[in-house]
DNA sequence: ATAAACCTTAGAGTTAGATACAAGGTCAAT
DNA sequence: ATTGACCTTGTATCTAACTCTAAGGTTTAT
C-alpha cells in the first residue's frame, strides 16, 4: 500500500500527475485511508506501469484509456480490436514521420545554400528562398 | 489593396488567423480604410507569403518572428545569424524524428507479435507486453 | 429599403498534459 | 506542542495556434 507521494517517487512522476490521471479516469487508487489519503495496491501499480509504458510507445492518454478498457476486460475483446488500435497509431506516427522528413529536407537544403559567414544577410539565400514568390514550398 | 477576407481567401486561411498574426506582431496591414477596415498591400502580401512559407518548413510563429525581424532589417544581420536559426530548427526536427522512429519501431514490433485475429484478447501479446513488468520499454 | 455578406472590437474557448497555488487536515519526530 | 513533510480539495495557469462568440458598423445587390 503506497501513498500518492511514494507511488509518484517510485515512478519518477509528480503527485499532481497521479491526481490528473485519476480525474481523467485512467487510474484511481483501490482504497482510501480513514484519513482520506489515496492508497495504491499492487494492481494499481501494475496499471500505472501499463499506462506509462503505453505512453512511452507514443499513445495519447485518450488512446491509453481505450487500451485500458480492453485490458481490464480482455475476455470481451479480440486480438483484432487491440491490433487495430496499435496499427492506427502506427499509421499516425508514420504520417508524422513523413511530414517531419519533408521539413528536414527543406531545412537542410536551406541550410546548405547559406554560406553561414560573417557577411551581411542582404544576400542570404535562406531569406531569399523564403521571400521569393516564385519558389514553391 | 485587399480586405482581410480577400487576403484570407487568396491564401486559404481564415480572417481570424490574420487578426491573430496581427495581434502577435507578425503581420499588420499597412493601412486602414476610412471605415477602419484592414487594407493589405503587395508588401503585406509578400510578408504573409514569407510567414506561411516559413511555417510550411516547420518554423513556429515565435521563430518566424525572429526570422522576420532579420528579414526586415537584413543589413544589420549576417548570414551566420540566419543559418543558426535554420540549423537549430534542423537539430530539433532531427531529435523529433529520432523519437518518432523509436515509437514506430516499438509499435511495429507490438503489431507484428499480435495475430490480429477474431479470438479473445486474453492471450493478446500486445496487452501482455504492456502489462509485463519484466519487459522494458 | 432591406437582407446578405462583409467588416470591427474585445474577450472567451479549444486541445493535451500537465503544473502550480491556496487553504486546510494529518502524521512523525523532537 | 510545534515544526516540517505529507496529504486533501478546488481552482487557475501554462503552451501553441488558432477558433469562436457577441454586439455592432458597413457595403453591395436586389
Ligand atoms: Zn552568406
Ligand atoms: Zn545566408
Ligand atoms: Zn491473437
Ligand atoms: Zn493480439
Amino acid at each position: 500500500m503506497l501513498k500518492i507521494g511514494q507511488l509518484a517517487d517510485k515512478f519518477a512522476i509528480k503527485t499532481d500527475t497521479l491526481r490528473f490521471y485519476e480525474k481523467h479516469g485512467l487510474l484511481a487508487p483501490s482504497i482510501r485511508g480513514a484519513n482520506g489519503y489515496r492508497l495504491y495496491n499492487d494492481k494499481d501499480e501494475a496499471k500505472l506501469r501499463f499506462i506509462l509504458r503505453a505512453k512511452s510507445v507514443g499513445f495519447s492518454l485518450n488512446e491509453i484509456h481505450e487500451l485500458l478498457s480492453i485490458e481490464l476486460d480482455k475476455s470481451h475483446w479480440v486480438c483484432a480490436d487491440v491490433k487495430t488500435l496499435v496499427d492506427n497509431k502506427l499509421l499516425e506516427i508514420q504520417k508524422k514521420l513523413l511530414e517531419l522528413t519533408k521539413f528536414e529536407a527543406s531545412l537542410q537544403s536551406l541550410s546548405n545554400a547559406c554560406c553561414g559567414g560573417p557577411d551581411s544577410a542582404e544576400h542570404c539565400s535562406i531569406l531569399e528562398a523564403l521571400e521569393d514568390p516564385h519558389v514553391d514550398k
